[in-house]
DNA sequence: TTGTAGGCGTTATCAA
DNA sequence: TTGATAACGCCTACAA
């Protein structure tokens, strides 16, 4: 209790050497002899020091920390959404791995970025998963821009805009519908938010549709439901479908949540899955394989995104161009898709 | 780009007051008059100014920051035991509303954790979840408390520790087994680990031996089924349950994960849930309720939990007299056990 | 290769 | 209530 903590004046005292030096020998700092390293390290053992990074960071100007703000509030009564979840552990792994500091910061409201973060000098720079308010995300953003503040956003792959990341949308919808197309499958519900302010889910819609036109089958209104991210939405769609009347042999739905809503609602309803109706999701959550069929889905790879949104935040903290990375998916097929 | 970021003289100039006033008023000092605050505050909004958090940590030697290290490894293709995930959000949502930065670490392997964050300066206390080999926890732990560093671990109440919250489970696991008892399941299975190097899991399943105790059923050692928490594990081991033709009709298991598991197996044996063999979980992960039939389970209240958890910490930062907590758990039916 | 000395941007202790 | 002034613990020219 209350050791008081040992500087590094200590450190230089009892190996003999000056306090610069203590200070490049723990840095790794190439000007210094073997032996006077060897001696540093020694004594810095024997007194349990540890280099404070308060003050490191004041004098270096290097902070070696990024910060995760997740746009969406985390906890029991109002989950996000659960793809963050497994993203967020990969970017802790690998930025841990990189040597960073990872602040993480449930965003609940407009609270300003860069004076939170870049300005306050608590991180080199930002990764920004989700945004509630699609408007008041570009806003923010463009804050951070404009004082020159690394970041990067998952998600929206925009041409021109370097600092993002995402998964090839597109084309994973894309496959996942041709699948079902290539089971037999010909009138196949798309479930999801095909809006301008969510341009991945109007991607995954632009692959729905591509994969249709290319097989000769033609885009159907009546099998468009509105839905987002919620299993109780996807639920709520199918249903809506089905009170329409709507004939369907196939649902594919823009995230796995919806999916399994689907499932439920459709097996509610006494309709069989896969035999009556094929199900393909969208992110591979964990939960795909504990429903009952096993959902088939369109995985999106967390590990390469952590790496692409870290490795991208490195580059714009160096002040090294950036290109946008699309990051491919896999088509994964389970039981509810048959075949 | 490059804007150079303003300091509190440049604040005290445009204010016309010294630097150390803007200081004492920026932070809430209430020996600053309301004129001084308000032309301040106004200054340093026109600059853009924000404090620079670590000079404020250097001198003031506040932290303001919690470090949660999770002792598994959290990513897609290894993942952690996903009960962290929501006490993870809450919190971070929790931490955050008092004020503090968050920090959160994978535990890869066996660092030191009161150097990398205590004599580092980098968090005024740490939060443990999970850990992967028991004895080294223990170990590090101790290092903590030697040096006097606030930490709080997740899950062990121990008696005479001050440093620990948990699940009431012993209470949770009996409720449990009590309901499936009151349904009239007379056999009923446990899968889970009893060994002391997993204190909670030894704790639930004293909660199961109390019941059946309770209600005069005597332990089967037939029907103990070692498991440790993947949905793997559980449907291992029913089947080798089933293998040894065990007779039950009915599940406990110590956490969700392996409940699902189980349920899979007995369905893929030809076992109906619940009619056949009643199944209830421990957790109530959001993918509870996704499964089919709907997994009962026991829940364990994250929100309150992170509160417990953050608090505590609060109070050791404070240097104020700990408490270990046993935060209530709450039987949630679904269809997995009947009635 | 090492030492000297100055400063990073605050907060805290004095006087005034 | 405010203003000088001295730390906080380290990094980094510069000089030796």
């Amino acid at each position: 209790m209350g050791v008081k903590r040992p500087t590094s004046f200590d450190i230089a005292a009892l190996a003999g050497v000056s306090q610069a030096t203590v200070s490049r020998a723990l840095s790794q700092s190439p000007a210094v002899s073997e032996e006077v390293r060897k001696r540093v390290f020694e004594a810095a053992q024997q007194l349990n020091y540890t280099v404070d990074v308060n003050a490191r960071k004041l004098r270096s100007k290097k902070i070696n920390t990024i910060a995760v703000l997740i746009s969406e509030d985390l906890d029991q009564d109002n989950p996000i959404n659960p793809f963050f979840v497994p993203l967020l552990g990969a970017i802790l792994k690998y930025a841990g791995q990189k040597g960073y500091d990872v602040l993480t910061s449930l965003q609940q409201q407009s609270e300003s970025w860069s004076s939170d973060y870049g300005f306050a000098r608590r991180a080199d720079g930002l990764i920004l998963l989700g945004y509630k308010d699609y408007d008041d995300y570009v806003r923010k953003a463009e804050g951070l821009s404009d004082i020159g503040e690394p970041w990067v956003v998952w998600g929206l792959v925009q041409p021109g805009a370097g600092h993002s990341v995402g998964s090839d949308n597109a084309q994973g919808a894309y496959e996942a519908v041709s699948h079902l197309i290539r089971l037999g499958r010909r009138r196949i519900a798309f479930l999801g938010e095909a809006s301008s302010s969510h341009p991945e889910f109007r991607d995954r819609y632009d692959g729905y549709v591509r994969a249709l036109r290319e097989n000769g089958l033609s885009i159907d209104a009546g099998l468009l439901a509105d839905c987002f991210i919620s299993r109780e939405d996807g639920a709520a769609a199918v249903e809506r479908l089905l009170g329409c009347g709507a004939v369907f042999d196939a649902v594919f739905a823009t995230a796995d949540l919806p999916a399994i809503g689907a499932m439920q609602a459709l097996q509610k309803q006494g309709r069989r899955v896969p035999q009556d109706v094929s199900v393909i999701g969208f992110d591979d959550l964990w939960a795909a394989a504990c429903t009952t069929p096993a959902l088939s889905t369109v995985r999106q790879d967390t590990t390469a995104a952590a790496r692409a949104l870290v490795d991208a935040l490195d580059r714009m903290i160096a002040n090294e161009p950036v290109e946008p990375v699309r990051v491919p998916t896999r088509l994964i097929i389970r039981e509810s898709c048959g075949g």
